[in-house]
DNA sequence: TCATGTGCCTAGCTAGTCTAGGCATTGCCT
DNA sequence: AGGCAATGCCTAGACTAGCTAGGCACATGA
């Protein structure tokens, strides 16, 4: 990841989710989008985000089908309805802990000129 | 925290910081004023707090005295030179991952309500 | 005197991510 | 034909930041 180490602990599923939901996709796709939509910023690795697909899988948020296409077999994933919910979930999640953590670092922006 | 588990991976450096950077603060207070500015989203356990503290002091971003006022000893933080700009450093990280993380789920926020 | 709140601390656990490998197919270039 | 890069899947184990759960001591007020 471009932007650090560390800072996608806790929001990996919720991205997953999210490339997702757009449209069904295999493994190796998710992580050109994912790089794609970020601009670079969520360069993952792939024994970060098959785990992961794995585990959401069995969690019943996506379910996965051979793709019945030509060439290489490809595991094809979808956002299953509970995986729906649970990134409108997410999303809520997401959007108070970026508002709490904006509050806490931006607060102290006018006075950090006057140092 | 309200907002979830593993989320503040990363960020609570950041966090610390920040509350700090607004004026010198003993431990327990670092966690009130968290509490407060977060509007309760962030209410960290002193095994998470005081450890960081110290690992931010050993880091020289930190520098702590004890309290010569009556009552409690109390451990008084104040952020260094180095703090300051590690903390500027950290907005900016903190802002391409926001970015990058709206990007990813607010991209779809079209397709999922019409499912 | 006994509970509650304040205030500091640390050893060890937990769990999600990353490292570092492995394997097979496809397609291109020489 | 041979070789190499890209595609595409997978997993065991390491790493580490934060959390759990404990300990200690002082202040205050009931």
């Amino acid at each position: 990841m471009s932007t650090g180490p560390e800072l996608l602990r806790g929001h990996l599923d919720a991205l997953l989710l999210g490339v997702l939901a757009d449209r069904p996709a295999h493994g190796y796709a998710v992580i050109e989008r994912l790089r794609e939509r970020s601009a670079g910023a969520f360069d993952l690795a792939e024994g970060t985000v098959y785990p992961a697909l794995h585990r959401l899988e069995r969690d019943g948020l996506l379910s996965s089908r051979w793709s019945s296409e030509p060439g290489r077999p490809r595991r094809v994933y979808s956002v299953t309805r509970r995986g729906v919910s649970a990134l409108s979930a997410h999303r809520g999640t997401w959007r108070s802990f970026a508002q709490a953590v904006d509050r806490v670092l931006g607060e102290s922006v006018l006075s950090e000129a006057g140092r």
